[in-house]
DNA sequence: GAGTCAACCGAAAACGCTTTCGGTTATGTA
DNA sequence: TACATAACCGAAAGCGTTTTCGGTTGACTC
């Protein structure tokens, strides 16, 4: 291939110094119109790409930023941190930045991978992911001064940008659903309160239940851990309740399909005796049988417009505008959620209600 | 945090010159021990982190390996790529070096992605997945000279750095399993000979089948693309065949749970009249109903194996010895493969045989 | 015709490290 | 005593950019 192209060969071959070809280049305005053009013509016919790390050693930027990984790949992870990736990637490459990816193996190696970008600044930027409602990680993010954009809010994200879905709205959406198709007993399977989202969707639930001016019954509100036995675990609870919810709001696929399994194991259908309705809108819900009505959240435009975000941080050294976006995310038809029947919910031994 | 620690600081500090002090942290054997150990306890004093971009623009290394990810990230890709990609991250962190991720759109775009990295040199090797039989990408970048380990064979692959999965074993493994359990009506389904690993896993099933000395019968292998509904079709033709396979090896879970689907709705429960084994060993397949038998290959440890051969690659310039090894898929025992029962296969209208 | 002011470009100093090439000691050998 | 030989270390030249600081033009003003 022979020796790639340098400012130097440039500078001779047109008879200018390399400082003229490089500002050139950079679009400097001392430049004349008719230099710019002759030396990126040059450029160009010679396939002239700067030598990044010199590039980035005399500019003192490292036109880098990092996706910190989550640490235990959870149940649901796969599907979700790919496309996220893959939108973030397609953003950074437009600006020539590089996406690096770091994968902490436990919470201190973590933050001593935090310590040395802070130190080394050899990463510009981060993008974190699966946010806690009182993630640490933001308070040492700022002290150590390095520019981030979370997916999802934390309880102390009030003065940094993230993006997220508007969770509430969602399961606000989905509570009205069940209640348009004629529910009036609708339960909720959530999570952990560590989880922001967590809290948010039960909200969501809570609203969208007083907006209909439906009373909140008492049991209806299960927490569980976010993985298909925690989600089976709770539906079986759920089921022992003296008036059996017809229809449950699920904070997440994985926990939803433990749900259905719960049901199937009792001889009820899903989206027959009991609807579901779940969250993610992983692709996997449709092989299911029925197939898994959920909400789906974008993720790639995700991705792309947290790096949007990122890159105007690092850039302009500060919080610009419109550093905080809430997205939508949109119900997917499938089969787990039907009108009740009319026979639901049965009488139980110990209850005189309806 | 103030100003970093930089080699002129501790040159100065320690009375030495900062060539002395780089190469006593690099372990030069013309340093004193002494020296080494002073420097050394200094640097880690005071915390010292070359500036990465300096080192690399002075080195002409770039530290930096890429992870080319799969264009259109399909059904299975989620879970997959994530375990590999930590595996190698891990890996490489060990060694202070980067993983960066590269996210063509199309494949017009990653061959100039290609062709941009032969040039500048910014990323000293690429890892590439989802190998086919006959993958351009193989001749292209040995073409360009950009050292590269592959996750997965492909028809030249013979002198260049691979990891893969005895998928011919598996599937030998996968059909001998059935045949001890009392099967004797095998089928397989597989994908695409485009793919690699689909003409293996046929392979592994044709003798799997010889070596028990089970004739193959007509119409018994399939051929569909790698998703539910390629599963699901595949399987609806095989329930045709006039005497319908009591056992089916399917090429990835994905297609074998389409292959469910398909038993379920012709009321035949998958591991009672018809038994399945699937291969990926996801996690979902263990959600569904009855749980997925399956073979689980291991990903973490080959994306930290596939780094690791890179590294020695790019360092020696040239292909070391050991640079393709073989790991092993084993059987994950779940609900979805058992005995045969002995009505089975039924006697269909047009046919004699038993 | 002296002074002002753009417009344009070159020189040169960074940026922080690696690595080659000598040079200076102390040690051993003839 | 002279001479070769290690063992150590410093000087300095890169690596390929960016960016500041002047300096040289020519046009324009008064």
């Amino acid at each position: 291939m022979g020796e790639p192209t340098r400012l130097k060969m440039m500078a001779e071959r047109l008879n200018l110094s390399e400082s003229t070809i490089s500002r050139a280049l950079n679009d400097y305005k001392d430049i004349s119109a008719e230099t710019k053009t002759v030396v990126r013509k040059m450029a160009k016919q010679l396939g002239y790409e700067p030598n990044i790390h010199a590039k980035r050693l005399a500019s003192g930027k490292s036109e880098t930023i990092g996706y910190v990984m989550p640490i235990q790949s959870n149940q649901i992870a796969g599907q979700f941190i790919n496309e996220l990736m893959a939108g973030i990637a397609k953003a950074l490459t437009k600006y020539g930045w590089d996406l690096c990816v770091i994968a902490p193996q436990t919470p201190e190696e973590e933050i001593r991978v935090f310590k040395k970008i802070a130190r080394t600044r050899n990463i510009s930027g981060l993008v974190i992911t699966r946010t806690l409602s009182d993630d640490h990680r933001f308070a040492l993010l700022k002290r150590l001064g390095i520019p981030f954009v979370s997916h999802g809010r934390s309880s102390d994200s009030k003065d940094s940008a993230w993006l997220d879905v508007d969770n509430e709205l969602a399961f606000f959406e989905m509570t009205t659903h069940f209640v348009k198709l004629g529910h009036k007993h609708i339960a909720h399977i959530g999570g952990p309160k560590d989880y922001n989202f967590a809290r948010q969707r039960k909200n969501g639930w809570l609203h969208g239940l007083q907006s209909c001016g439906i009373e909140i019954p008492i049991n209806y509100a299960e927490i569980t851990e976010l993985t298909f036995d925690g989600g089976k675990r709770a539906m079986e609870r759920l089921l022992e309740v003296k008036v059996p919810p017809s229809a449950v709001c699920c904070i997440s696929d994985v926990v939803a399909i433990g749900a259905m399994q719960a049901l199937r194991e009792k001889g009820i259908r899903p989206g027959q005796e009991i609807s579901i309705i779940g969250y993610d809108g992983l692709e996997l819900g449709a092989w299911l049988d029925p197939p898994l009505t959920t909400m789906h959240q974008p993720l790639k435009s995700a991705g792309e417009k947290l790096a949007q975000m990122l890159l105007n941080i690092v850039e302009s050294g500060s919080l610009p505008p419109n550093n905080q976006e809430l997205v939508r995310a949109s119900l997917v038809r499938r089969e787990t959620a039907n009108a009740p029947l009319s026979t639901w919910p049965p009488i139980r031994k110990d209850s005189g209600k309806p």
